[in-house]
DNA sequence: TATTGTTATACTCTATAACTATA
DNA sequence: TATAGTTATAGAGTATAACAATA
């Protein structure tokens, strides 16, 4: 395989230098790619996925989040959300509370079982971020952060 | 729908107080969504989207990748790689170059058309990083760019 | 025996349209 | 007439295992 003169490269090493590296598109898709694998792996035991974590984070806020609003913020189709809340619904995770001003309208509110679940959660995806952002120092990642933020919701 | 003491606001505007706003997965997650849908919407007109694309670029570079290392590079099986190759060979884009050495393996070759296409193809992407990054200053770009990479390629 | 590329298959995710009930 | 949620369905993407050719 390697000659003595040949340097070992591994194929991400070696094709590291090409210019699709540089486009912040492939480094994003890569970054997410490796950030959701572990995210999922670390929320499995607790039976969720990236996914339901979000719903359920944003349903133990105190923002009470209607289906539609939750669909445009996680960029997902008013139709996906569904599945989503009846998953966590049947485990007893959230509930769907019908408004009193728009009977049309649900906010998906977390029950005590799914604070504490959101809880647990929260600190898997802790940890996650925290192996994906290790060569990075505590000031960068806040730079990070609010790079992040201002392209997600500025735009 | 808005009384005249309540301010309007987007159901993104809404919930970017969230605690989930500030995870690093999710922030990544949306980029990538609106990444990927404006960088396929502007490949479109070319015949590619964002992972044929990425091939074709590796393909056209000078670093005679491997479908192998494609596969790794791009964080995809090997056996998605095949169906890519096979539509951006159809189109006479790329070719199967099979190398001397190694019998087995097979490396991704630029056709002439293929190189052309990747010209106009970057000038599309980087069209959509453009948009993508309009609230970065060249220096915040950088500093994004570094970061990511960082974390695509230390890890 | 291990590896490259390939094929086949099933599973998840995503996108679209149509339906209901409310407004 | 328009909107929130739902259902149904098809398409794209993803993961897995097994296979042939080569090392």
């Amino acid at each position: 395989m390697d000659t003595k003169n040949s340097v070992t490269l591994t194929p991400v090493q070696r094709l590291a230098h090409s210019e699709l590296a540089g486009e912040i598109e492939f480094l994003t898709a890569r970054m997410r790619s490796q950030g959701s694998t572990r995210a999922n792996l670390l929320l499995a035991p607790l039976g969720l996925k990236v996914r339901s974590y979000s719903v359920l984070s944003l349903a133990c806020s105190d923002l009470a989040p209607t289906q539609r609003e939750l669909a445009e913020f996680l960029s997902l189709d008013p139709s996906q959300i569904v599945p989503l809340v009846d998953q966590l619904e049947s485990r007893g995770l959230v509930e769907r509370v019908t408004s009193p001003n728009d009977r049309r309208t649900k906010v998906i509110a977390g029950t005590p079982a799914g604070q504490d679940l959101y809880t647990q959660a929260r600190k898997a995806t802790g940890e996650a971020e925290e192996v994906s952002l290790k060569a990075l120092s505590a000031a960068e990642r806040e730079t990070l952060r609010d790079l992040l933020t201002r392209i997600a919701f500025d735009a």
